[in-house]
RNA sequence: GCCCCCGUGGCGGAAUUGGUAGACGCGCCUGACUCAAAAUCAGGUUUCCUCACGGAAGUGUUGGUUCGAGUCCGACCGGGGGCACCA
């Protein structure tokens, strides 16, 4: 062996690349009609201060698409910015005594550094930042034209009031009774506070997810569900009132309840409303008792455990409901601690025999019983929904004019007659509300609006935009700053001049998300959000890629934002996101010592044994089962060490192999030095092999051999399949066929000068296979191959059909099924042919035993059955 | 409770429309090089029986469809996710 070929130097290597790209703007993105265009996007980070291993998985996917289509000859907008605005400012900005400003603009140049050092192919000039008034004021803008084209209002409502963050949370940030962000249990606080009307797209925002095929069938459905569209029915009762002792003169006129089951009306036994309801309320005012059982009921959290738990109650009300369909027929009214104000109208009728929770509450009040609905098998004489609700489908009873339908027709049935009596109508109800925007923080986007004692709630003029935030606040007392500041809220009121008050809530942040990915189209532009014909041009977001735990919060927003766009005539799109992949965590061990605080990998050490103890004193620790890594749990390894110490390119490798990016990620230590050793081997082989091959441009020769066919196919093969697995984001199994070339080029033996001529061809369509994963060692090899051009702009290389398919194929011969043996025939070899050729096996001859075979199944190219 | 997804070697995971289960990597074992180690290289590595040749079993369990099932269907067990007093 001749002298040992210099390690692969990274360090200089990364360094050197980074800076041509960045020199040579190599990434930069220009409107080209004449090219397809591919908008590539990863859900940008908010800048909490350094980069995880989430996002170094997700940039690199992101790298891997955007390098890949650029390659294939696509103009490649790859932008990245900030999400800039959030709580985490303002809660250092009270422990640090830094204005959430400095700290999140030190926390982006520290990110966007390591972020440089990843080599991803992102076009940095068209960098943003949420928290800019360059960037919020066309959030401002079209949050005014929203308001003007009744899309977003104010409202007093029961609100979601998370006590951690002091501010209140939209209903899909409370997640199990609790806030999304600090898992704080969500307080029920009555505010007003601005929406956005997102249910004015409910049906649309339903329906077109059919249209969304390359989004996961995961999170269409996550969206579908939290839609939540039901069919039913809205009916009206009379109320009548019994508070007095003979008849009485309140009207209490008509009370309107949503059902599910309008079928099963004729079983109906009692109704049943809110606690929120305005007939509690009406009631309310001359009734201490009622008062007290409706502080009751609100004390109750909306934690799973506690709903669970919660037994049900009621308080009857001085007021019976005629039944639409029982002439004479009345029935109680409670007021009920189970029936929600938000869903349907806050008001229902019980069914016992027929719903879990009326059977509860009607067998606590001794509330009659009567089933409607049995199964079709039963036997009416007998058939009882004492003990339990029979909820099933079945055959209708005891409902007179419904009685022997199936539910379904009942329904439909029974609803017909509700409308032609004017007492009730079909309807469909969703539990999709509308989006609440306000947030009582500073470090947001200021809502544009101006209270004016005399004009009432007053829009921002267009001339005044934008409002920006005010920088001198403190933050030495709780509460929103805006509030606190003595002079930014109070101004003259637009209208009449007299003076008034700035709203002091901002936007939500899912608001500054909701359009981002718009601005990156024309990201400096200052009289507009976009320019209308490069937006036109790159939207949609071809591909995006993040994290599922946005599947309904961000995407939904983002949804119905595009929408809103499209009805002030500011975009005309329907969707944002064309094609959407959530990829999985970054997933670690986890370390406890004796005392049970939390340890980080690099504290511990495996000893030969196989035991693993602490590196400072040697003592045993404990290692918990791999979860997603977290600072709470020192299961973090930090990405800028991993780039120090092994380079970006293995990191990336490392990223993208073996687990499928779907899939949660396990990081081990083993792991990263194999995917380094790899670099280091391919470096080997490869500039080891480079000195014997022959300049570029040698013509091919007339004659090769064998060898060197070989190595062709393998090398065309991986062509077709790298491609193909790139496009369905199968990173690892590229990999794999990566790692299967570079075994067929180790291994290769021949050196004759047809064969090198092959070799060159195969290394240089390695090394532009690599380069979406291992940009910079295939930039090197590219440059050690004697190109000089850039591989980050040649093209991708083209596969030749004729050498994807064999001329002969080996196929499997069983008998009875089980495999015998396997046989070479000729490629698409006429059945007799194999059937022939298997037949003729020792193995079959020896299995037939004598006896003739029954059948033989002959599957050409794939297999040969004989059975017996 | 309802809806959805997933169960394959010691580990991560591959397996077109049902057609050679375990690609590729990690780990481990053996050998080469070395005074030794690391690195590197060569070989092996599903389990069981057999000196070997060879054979049998095998994709969570169980039943079925089929010439043939990891793949399709039914039931069950286990893990994960979403929704949840939503009428």
């Amino acid at each position: 062996m001749s002298s040992t070929p210099a390690r692969y130097n990274f360090r200089e290597t990364e360094a050197k690349w980074q800076r041509e790209w960045e020199d040579r703007q190599t990434f930069r993105a220009r409107m080209d009609r004449a090219r397809p265009k591919y908008y590539v996007l990863e859900m940008f980070p908010y800048p909490s201060g350094r980069i995880h291993m989430g996002h170094v998985r997700n940039y690199t996917q992101g790298d891997v698409i955007a390098r890949y289509k650029r390659a294939k000859g696509f103009n490649v907008l790859h932008p990245m910015g900030w999400d800039a605005f959030g709580l985490p400012a303002e809660n250092a900005a009270m422990e640090k005594k830094v204005h959430p400003k400095a700290w999140t603009y030190d926390n982006i140049a520290t990110m966007k550094a390591q972020l440089k050092s990843m080599g991803l192919s992102l076009d940095w000039s068209r960098e943003l930042a949420t928290c800019e008034a360059s960037y919020y004021r066309h959030e401002q803008k079209m949050f005014l034209d929203f308001w003007k084209a009744g899309l977003a209002y104010r409202s007093e409502a029961w609100v979601n009031w998370d006590p951690v963050d002091n501010t209140v949370l939209a209903n899909e940030q409370v997640i199990e009774g609790k806030g999304w962000r600090t898992g704080a249990t969500v307080e029920r606080r009555k505010l007003t506070q601005w929406n956005l009307r997102m249910t004015h797209y409910t049906e649309e925002l339903l329906e077109r997810l059919d249209t969304l095929p390359r989004w996961p069938e995961k999170v269409r459905l996550m969206q579908a569900n939290w839609i939540g569209r039901s069919r039913g029915a809205r009916v009206f009762w009379d109320l009548v009132d019994t508070s007095g002792d003979g008849p009485s003169g309140r009207d209490w006129g008509k009370l309107e309840i949503f059902t599910t089951r309008p079928d099963t009306l004729f079983g109906a036994s009692f109704m049943a409303v809110s606690v929120d309801h305005p007939l509690s309320a009406e009631l309310a005012a001359g009734d201490p008792g009622l008062q007290a059982f409706i502080a009751e009921s609100r004390k109750t959290g909306t934690a799973a455990a506690e709903v669970e738990t919660a037994e049900k109650h009621g308080y009857k009300l001085p007021v019976l409901a005629k039944h639409p369909l029982i002439p004479g027929k009345l029935l109680p009214v409670f007021a009920a601690n189970f029936v929600l104000m938000e869903y349907g109208t806050g008001a229902i009728f019980g069914c016992p025999g027929h719903d879990e929770r009326d059977h509860e509450f009607a067998t606590k009040y001794g509330l009659p019983i009567t089933p409607v609905v049995m199964p079709s098998d039963a036997d009416p004489a007998s058939f009882s929904v004492a003990k339990a609700a029979f909820t099933e489908d079945g055959i209708l009873i005891n409902s007179e004019f419904l009685n022997g339908l199936d539910v379904e027709t009942g329904k439909a049935r029974v609803i017909e007659r509700l409308e032609a009596m004017g007492v009730g109508k079909g309807t469909i109800q969703y539990r999709q509300r509308d989006w609440l925007v306000s947030r009582q923080r500073y470090w947001g986007t200021p809502i544009p609006a101006i209270h004016c004692a005399k004009c009432g709630v007053v829009p921002v003029p267009d001339k005044d935009l934008p409002v920006e935030l005010p920088e001198d606040v403190e933050f030495d007392k709780p509460g929103n700053p805006l509030d606190h500041h003595p002079t930014w809220k109070h101004v003259a009121c637009p209208k009449c001049g007299g003076p008034a008050t700035r709203e002091t809530d901002t936007f939500d942040t899912f608001v500054n998300s909701s359009w981002y990915f718009d601005r990156f189209t024309a990201p400096h532009l200052a009289a507009a959000p976009f320019d209308r014909e490069e937006h036109d041009y790159w939207m949609p977001v071809d591909q995006y890629i993040g994290g599922i735990e946005h599947a309904i919060l961000h995407l939904l927003y983002s949804r119905f934002w595009t929408r809103a766009m499209r009805e002030v005539q500011m975009a005309g799109r329907d969707e944002p996101f064309d094609g959407l992949f959530t990829q999985g965590m970054v997933c670690h061990e986890t370390y406890r010592a004796p005392d049970g605080s939390w340890l980080l990998p690099e504290e511990v050490e495996r000893t030969a044994g196989g035991g693993v103890v602490r590196r400072s004193d040697r003592m045993p620790i404990e290692v918990g089962r791999s979860e997603k890594m977290s600072k709470s749990k020192k299961n973090v390894v930090d990405p800028d060490e991993i780039i120090r110490d092994y380079g970006a390119d293995t990191a990336r490798w490392f990223m993208l192999s073996d687990s499928p990016p779907e899939r949660d990620l396990e990081w081990t230590e083993a792991g990263v030095t194999g995917a380094w050793r790899f670099q280091q081997r391919l470096f080997r082989i490869i500039t080891g092999l480079i000195p014997l091959l022959p300049p570029i441009g040698t013509t091919r020769p007339a004659q090769l051999a064998e060898p060197a066919m070989a190595l062709r196919r393998a090398a065309h093969r991986a062509i077709a399949g790298v491609s193909a697995d790139i496009e369905a984001f199968h990173f690892n199994k590229a990999v794999a066929r990566l790692y299967e070339l570079a075994n067929a080029v180790d291994s290769l033996e021949a050196r004759d000068a047809a064969t090198l001529w092959a070799l060159r061809e195969t290394l240089e369509i390695f090394v532009r296979l690599l380069g979406p994963m291992t940009p910079h060692l295939a930039e090197e090899l590219w440059l050690a191959l004697g190109h000089s051009a850039l591989l980050a702009d040649s093209p991708w290389p083209m596969a030749e059909d004729a050498l994807l398919v064999d001329d002969t194929v080996t196929i499997a011969v069983q008998l009875n099924g089980k495999l015998r043996a396997t046989i070479q025939v000729a490629k698409d070899a006429p059945k007799d042919v194999a059937e022939r050729t298997a037949l003729a096996l020792p193995e079959i001859v020896r299995g037939l035993a004598g006896k003739t075979p029954r059948r033989v199944v002959v599957v050409p190219n794939r297999i040969v059955n004989v059975v017996v």
